[in-house]
DNA sequence: CTGAAAGCGCTTACAG
DNA sequence: CTGAAAGCGCTTACAG
């Protein structure tokens, strides 16, 4: 069955296409006779007004792209959603597209986008900025960047504070007497790659720990890389005592890695994930994280491309991130089978040595237990 | 900038529209002068064709839609994965669209597809197949079934088997002695929701398991519902000794509660999930679920829809579920000194985001390592 | 191989 | 309030 066109529903209902159109958009000029005559001509013929043809005529398309890194990411999977959900309501259809990490998937996305002439584009860019991106600013389709930047580039965007995040971070391990604290990174080609490395560093400098370079693994936000990153530190001579990815799902990778391996968390091996999913809260020990609000990300960045699309003027975001501390992350082992770490010549590390050891920690507080319930 | 037309290229290369667009388009019938006087002028001007003009004079808009019914939900995140990998490398454009598990929204995409005049459509369907899904039928809009079906409605469908899948959880928690089975069931508006229930049913009847129909909660396949489901079934006056939950979401939901009321798995219950996900194996104990295979189904969603968009006869997939045995399941627990159930008012707010209940945790584990100690 | 022309299905000044 | 007509940017028989 061919679907109806205004043609028809005009015909059906005796009047002109152009009035029929004006009724079907609601256009006030129109008689109380030719709206419910054209109404039921098109319930009666089942009209739906084609889309392409009515966007070849108007200006926008009430359409927007959104463009995330990785669908599989549920970061990415959390800002889609309520990217979708602020766009239905403000009455905007999305056009989703996942990168999948890949600056040239992204870039045929964009070339699609702008092909169905998207009235604009949230994105989690990849890359220089070179590519179809220069194109989209080039025609002066409006851009929001949603999670990441692109150097150089000056486009409004909805980020959080990554420095806050890892420099939170670091500073706990270290208050943990952690000095020998593994970075698996995520790929320098993304801004909160670089980002949150230069963090991680000068965090590190700061706080007087290793600086050892061999520490830094630089992977590619994905489960897999979170397993070569955390294999590479462990099988280092001097390994870490911490580690700290960029990621969720390269968190997920290294705690692969260490159940594979039998460490045990937090005695042998403090871990610090980025992004906060669900899993990680059930997880034994459930994890310490980096947080920050994908749901409100993915919210903002569509009102924004909104107040856009109106003409208004919008300024960037940059949303809190916070450590959440659980217990994956606890005091150095002391108990280090390893070779000893290389003392800093600057400053003694901070004394732990007061402390009990972790495990004579976790047997004291049974002692304190069983005193209590025998009293 | 405005963007170039077809015209302005034709113009600039000194040839009719009806030449550049054989050129463009690839069409045999030019010359080599036409070819490269109008490809020079094309990429001078940036030349995009408008995909709107073109799929307004064209049959076909290289465009297919993809409803998943949640996209939070890995299961069908992985699905949009690798439909839309499978659409690209067919050359199709995928909208990607998110109904929410809500009908209402469903049906909203479903219009804004057959307006976009998407050449065929795969989704995980909802309801009854009333609403927009007849129209879909009627109008003869290519249609796939993935995951889930429609009674009644003939369309090809990448299934998988609910029914061995269930049946394999039921045998084995049978076989490990528990009679008293509890099933965290998904919504019945979908045909997973609702063969996962009547395969549950056979089975607990086939090994003559108790049929009490208080365990057995309608969830939603979200985490809250297994929350409420798992709270509902642990707080009957005769608990369960394992859970079964239709969905991931469901399960984790089930989880949170059990790590609440620091309840041990799988020594005071044993849980099996539906859905492998990648948390699920770093869990202490890993689940037990029921898998089937997401990024399958989503490729062969996609491969049987464009075969249908070339004409070509189609049969249905039904794809393995299979059981995969882990750590949460074990022998039904003979000291079901499981403390009393917690008041519903008085107990801890239904935050599922928030931290665990430490004191609760901390006690059940003290009790446990007391009793160790005093033996 | 090429161009003039029709037409895909709508919307919207323009004139009444 | 209504209709005739132009036009959005392409593609494609049709005739040459």
């Amino acid at each position: 069955m061919r679907t109806a066109t205004l043609q028809d529903v005009a015909k059906l209902a005796g009047v002109s296409t152009a009035t029929a159109s004006r009724v079907l958009s609601g256009h006030p000029a129109t008689s109380v006779d030719a709206r419910t005559r054209v109404a039921e001509a098109a319930t009666e013929l089942g009209f739906r007004p084609n889309a392409q043809a009515r966007s070849l005529r108007k200006a926008r398309t009430e359409s927007i792209g959104v463009v995330v890194s990785d669908i599989l990411n549920p970061f990415f999977a959390e800002i889609a959603h309520t990217a979708e959900q602020t766009a239905r309501e403000a009455g905007l259809t999305i056009m989703l597209c996942n990168a999948n990490e890949s600056t040239e998937q992204q870039d045929r996305y964009i070339d699609l986008l702008l092909a169905h002439r998207a009235d604009g584009i949230v994105i989690a860019p990849q890359g220089d900025g070179s590519g179809s991106l220069r194109d989209v600013l080039k025609l002066g389709v409006p851009l929001v960047f949603v999670d990441r930047t692109v150097d150089g580039v000056d486009v409004p965007s909805i980020t959080s504070d990554n420095f806050g995040g890892i420099a939170q971070a670091v500073e706990h391990l270290v208050g943990l007497g952690h000095r020998r604290i593994g970075f698996i990174a995520g790929p320098q080609a993304t801004s909160t790659g670089r980002d949150r490395l230069v963090a991680f560093r000068d965090a590190i400098e700061k706080h007087g720990a290793d600086q050892d370079m061999a520490l830094i693994y630089e992977g590619d936000f994905r489960v897999s890389s979170g397993v070569a990153g955390a294999r590479h530190l462990l099988d280092l001579a001097c390994p870490p005592t911490a580690l700290l990815a960029a990621d969720s799902l390269m968190t997920l990778g290294a705690l692969h890695v260490c159940q594979d391996r039998a460490i045990s968390i937090p005695d042998d091996m403090s871990i610090v994930g980025y992004d906060d999913i669900e899993a990680f809260r059930l997880l034994d020990p459930p994890i310490t994280v980096v947080s920050h609000d994908p749901a409100r990300t993915g919210e903002l960045a569509v009102e924004l491309l909104t107040k856009m699309l109106d003409g208004e003027k919008v300024e960037s975001v940059v949303l809190d991130a916070q450590l959440v501390v659980r217990g994956s992350t606890g005091p150095a082992s002391l108990r280090r089978d390893v070779p000893a770490p290389v003392p800093l010549e600057t400053e003694a590390p901070p004394d732990v040595r007061g402390l009990p050891a972790p495990h004579l920690l976790a047997h004291a507080v049974h002692v304190d237990d069983v005193a209590r319930l025998l009293s």
